[in-house]
DNA sequence: GGTTAAGCGAGACGGTACGTCTCGTCTTACG
DNA sequence: CGTAAGACGAGACGTACCGTCTCGCTTAACC
């Protein structure tokens, strides 16, 4: 959010975006989600919901899409961190499992969820979600897998996207099809795909 | 919902199922979802494309997804058929590579998918995809592993349907993040998890 | 009410307009402008009175205004018919003074100020309000009063139409600006427009 | 914070109205209206056109309604003056022939007829209209009318208003219907109702 | 071979949500 | 304090589909 400008260009004379209005959507969108499921997600439920006007949705996101994305955005930033610092076998190990919970347990993985159904019925959600979400989490966690194998920690078979897919693909594929998550899962899949061949 | 009355006689006055009617349905959803996505797969779009009346559509399947799970099932048991005699190693591994190839050549693949995607949507799809999809051929695969297993072919450290899900999962997570899937992905899945530890 | 043609062209199939809904239209509509005025008159606002879909207005008239011609022509011409048999002087007086009736105190009355009104500010408008009701109109007015000359009963000094806006005029001009019309005016003015300069 | 200007004669501190943004927005309704008619003359519009916020127009004016009527009473007073100073029956037809001229030529015609149809459609609308524009002109012409019947000049059958509707009515009339007006049509008008009975 | 009942194409119907528009109010920053 | 700018809650616009409901035609099994 960037400083005063000194200059004295005048971008904004007047009003500014409302926070509160801002957060009523978040929320209502979420809520809307998590209680009545991405069939009940219409604009016009969340502004019903938000106490908002239509308009003040149109005006800020170009679609629900773009609403639940900010959401997700800002929740799995908080609540599931990819460990970036000195990371180590255990600690992918230990990410995997919080990733697990979240997709099951937080609000926010039913976002997610969602989102990855959008995608595959709207090529703009599709873009949208893979530039703003799955690119940059990637990201990070490719940078996470290439340190520990820097580090000697773990040595996988695969390459880095397909080692990562390779780990998180399965509890995703859970999740989507309802089936609860074997407490062991992800550490068998670790295990199994972060090791050195062993003949 | 068995006809299976066992006199023959009388199985129904006037007139029966147009078959062309059936059909013309089945391949215009299909090629809907195909050329335009599931955004444009609407009864009425279908309905136009086929040539027919919306409630020639209605009468006989109660919504546009049992549309695509009639042909869904027709196609991936006719073109991606669960290998059940004498499994082996090599043939589990063949079925992944095929799974991978019915996902991203076939158009069949493209429903399955939008079927995955709108089961996280709604939950009549979700039961019915689950009762007329994924159960049966989970069943299939769950035997071919289990036959699999008594041949002493393979021995996974997952249970059944946990080993199936880590075999699956990271080839639909690639298909639906739009990934391309390594070549290699499904032989390194299966060294690693149908393997004993070998620790 | 025309008889069955003969032919077995098939002009329609299946559905036919719904008349109660037709006849629901109209009446909402022309309620809502006499209880609540033009302002009111939304077709979310008619729809809902009338228990109809708006799609169903939409369907049958191109706008709101058409509506309230549709209500207009068949209540002015059932309730203020221009008198065509034998037109006499006293006949021409009689039907000024109906007019001014039907303007004051018919809800129709208030149907044609407001297409009057609505005709200033929209050509669409304008340009319905004189092929659908105005010119027919006049036609016959046209027709009733040369018919009076040619039987020697008048013998207005304007021509057909200024006579026709001169005594029409100040009718429509008093209930526009919703002074009273006062007893004695329609008898006044077609004493003085009909009969021949007295010097 | 202005410093203060030395002179007393500055009634405020601070500021006054904007005289140029008052102007600017007579002009920019005015000319909306008669380039794109009342649909087009929204108060976002004048605001747009006027180069003014809408608050601005809002804080002086209740209503886009009131923002014509000052044009229209300052235009008209100025083009279209009541002959007061001793009225004949020629400057009767006068003024008859130049309120014909005024309504098909001049601009301020065009926000005339505006006004008597909006009036039709919103009460607010009709009141102001009747307090600031017509009563005021209605008693002008009837203190014009009432001198020229006390100096002998003409002598109505009818009373002062109905006379002055009878006149300046089928004026009106044609003007909204669209009809041109004929020639002869005020003197005819003067002639047949502001002479005494013939016989 | 006429009867009759179901399936069919057609499409009107009551609804709901879409994304856009304008309304009149409000808040803020500048001068 | 008046102004330009513009966000806001509200709600109508005209369109697209939803799923239901007649229609009148066709067709095939029954009598």
């Amino acid at each position: 959010m960037p400083a005063a400008s000194p200059q004295p260009r005048r971008p904004r004379a007047g009003s500014r975006r409302d926070e509160a209005a801002r957060l009523a959507v978040l929320h209502a969108a979420d809520d809307l989600l998590v209680e009545h499921g991405f069939g009940a997600l219409t604009v016009e439920a969340i502004a019903r919901r938000a106490g908002v006007a239509k308009q003040t949705i149109y005006r800020w996101w170009p679609s629900k899409v773009e609403i639940l994305l900010d959401t997700l955005i800002e929740d799995s930033d908080k609540r599931l961190p990819v460990p970036t610092e000195r990371p180590t076998a255990e600690s992918i190990r230990g990410y995997l499992g919080d990733f697990a919970r979240f997709l099951t347990d937080d609000p926010a993985g039913k976002v997610l969820l969602a989102l990855i159904a959008e995608a595959q019925h709207d090529p703009h959600t599709a873009k949208s979600f893979h530039t703003r979400y799955l690119g940059p989490r990637r990201d990070q966690e490719r940078d996470m897998l290439a340190r520990a194998i820097d580090a000697g920690e773990v040595s996988p078979r695969l390459g880095l996207d397909a080692t990562i897919d390779a780990l998180v693909g399965p509890i995703v594929y859970c999740a989507l099809t309802g089936s609860s998550i074997p407490r062991d899962l992800a550490d068998t899949l670790a295990e199994g795909l972060l090791r050195p061949r062993s003949n």
